[in-house]
DNA sequence: CTGTTAGCGCTTTCAA
DNA sequence: TTGAAAGCGCTAACAG
């Protein structure tokens, strides 16, 4: 149980330290004979340089923090696998951090952060509408933040985003153009910022396309069994003959609303729904999906922030990745 | 954009280096005016300590290593969320890494681990039937090691998993005990272990309490339409009168075959299924599932492992928790 | 109660 | 080509 570092190795070897470093480094200055040395004992005894030394010497730490609203959530989940997709590959280590919807824990987290545990910051940001005095500790410090699909326009970070606007608007066209004249949108509980840029999309198709006058929207709590309520009453009571469902889990509640109604799909209704892992899919060869590129949220998103840390120049711009539709027309040989 | 650190403040304030620090650390020796003013400036200036230079310091950084096989997956976000939540609440750090079930990989973290990066790692491990010197080397040189959910039998560390062959059990006999007389088990992705640890408890449930000779075992591969096909055939060929998924997504597979093939569910054939996020429940009211305390799981081995660093006594014991068989009478007032 | 100093493990001048 | 030594920021032993 002796440490090994790199003190260990030099009186191993009959070597001073500094030697023993820049042979492991790699060094051009160094002797051929004595790195062979070097690396065959390190590699025999696994040596391992101690991080935090590294870290303090090279003021850098080869980790980022990622800071999301939390993980039970299929698009966070992609968009990590995204992300470590690519720190992986060039040698970084991910820090990873829940607000749980808290704008102050997100503070928290972002203030121990300043003084150099972390190179760089991914952050999806928990309340679009706080402040973010926070954030700009960050840019006052150096600390590269790169934004992903929740971020503030008052930030002049990069920002990566999805076409969250405008593959609403493409969905709720796909419905019109198969024929649909009425057609509902089930918008996600009100604290998915994101029902609500969807919703827009939804209404500026309608203006646009339809010639539908009253947009249909129903509003759609956490709760499963109120969803639910709140779907079938509305399929009731107004009989649409599409439904544009803002995230995968309505899909399903709205799949079963229909069976319960008997209502078929896709005869009696059309259906289209943003959804990210195709589980909804799975359940009706005539289910449209428009999916977010969320893994690629993640890649690109990590990419940039990488880049920005390697030039050390806080570079600006905006990356906005397109969703796609996806049209089944038989799966399961139905 | 100053270095904010001890020296600084120590400066500002005409003090020595070691005065600020202790009274940043609340020291007993320290008058209560001079915290006074430290306190205020660091609070003023959101000094926080340099994690490297306390880390290597200490010799503890406050981080613990969390090795999954990847992240699209129900059941490791639930884990990790359990984990979150504990390590959150004691003021550790998650680093996070994901083998995407290559043991090279896994060998690759662990050996970055070794030397002073972590506090502590929790590790589901790769591929239980290779070697673990890797791990051994994580007991050698006093780092924590708690594994969960897919552990090996030939490490003594503290394990953590939830009862598969037990509640494969308890799921096969809830279907015998409904009247069940032919009984077919959807047996996942052989990539996934513990489709044959469920197995071996839905072939003990038969022996011990069904007068069924023939198990049915499904192979379901990870492509939808390959799993539709062998489920479909195997329905209809077979005929049987109860179904047990082993996990959730072939329930929903499982669903959609039932619906081509005109059988109803539960009045034809019923149907219980693994279950973590309870999508597959939203399809039917009849159909019951039996839930890993994924959550549970996660919480518990971040606590052990927590106990264990502050012990620095690498205690022993294994956790298993107990899954729990939710049986759905009518959900959405069917 | 406060200051001086050594040292955690590493990299990098500066010297030899 | 190698070695000695300083210093990254922090803590704690020792001294006043």
């Amino acid at each position: 149980m002796n440490k090994i570092n790199i003190k260990y190795l030099a009186k191993e070897l009959n070597l001073a330290i500094s030697t023993v470093s820049r042979a492991l480094r790699d060094s051009h200055e160094i002797s051929p004979e004595t790195k062979e040395k070097v690396f065959a004992l390190a590699k025999r005894l696994n040596y391992q340089p101690n991080a935090n030394a590294s870290g303090l010497r090279a003021q850098e730490t080869k980790m980022i923090a990622v800071v999301i609203p939390d993980m039970v959530n299929d698009f966070f989940s992609l968009v990590i696998s995204g992300i470590e997709k690519v720190t992986q590959a060039q040698g970084y280590h991910i820090l990873l951090y829940f607000t749980h919807g808290d704008h102050a824990l997100e503070v928290s987290f972002i203030n121990t952060l300043v003084n150099g545990r972390v190179d760089g910051v991914l952050l999806s940001i928990t309340d679009e509408s706080n402040d973010n005095e926070h954030l700009a500790q960050l840019n006052d410090k150096g600390i590269p933040l790169v934004l992903f699909d929740r971020v503030s326009e008052r930030m002049d970070n990069v920002k990566v985003t999805s076409d969250n606007y405008e593959s609403a608007i493409t969905a709720t066209k796909h419905l019109i153009d198969t024929g649909c004249k009425k057609i509902a949108y089930l918008k996600v509980d009100k604290s998915i910022p994101v029902g609500n840029i969807r919703k827009n999309g939804y209404l500026q198709a309608l203006k646009k396309y339809s010639k539908q006058k009253t947009p249909l929207v129903v509003e759609c709590p956490n709760n499963n069994d109120e969803a639910f309520a709140a779907i079938h009453n509305m399929l009731l009571a107004e009989k649409p003959d599409g439904i544009f469902a803002s995230v995968e889990k309505l899909a399903v509640i709205c799949y079963r609303v229909c069976e319960q109604a008997n209502v078929k799909i896709p005869e009696d209704i059309k259906v289209i729904s943003f959804s990210n892992l195709q589980t909804a899919a799975l359940l009706n060869p005539s289910l449209t999906t428009i999916t977010q590129p969320a893994f690629e949220i993640g890649e690109t998103a990590a990419r940039e922030l990488l880049r920005i840390i390697r030039k050390k120049g806080s570079a600006k711009g905006d990356v906005v990745l397109q969703s796609r539709l996806i049209e089944r027309k038989s799966t399961f040989r139905g």
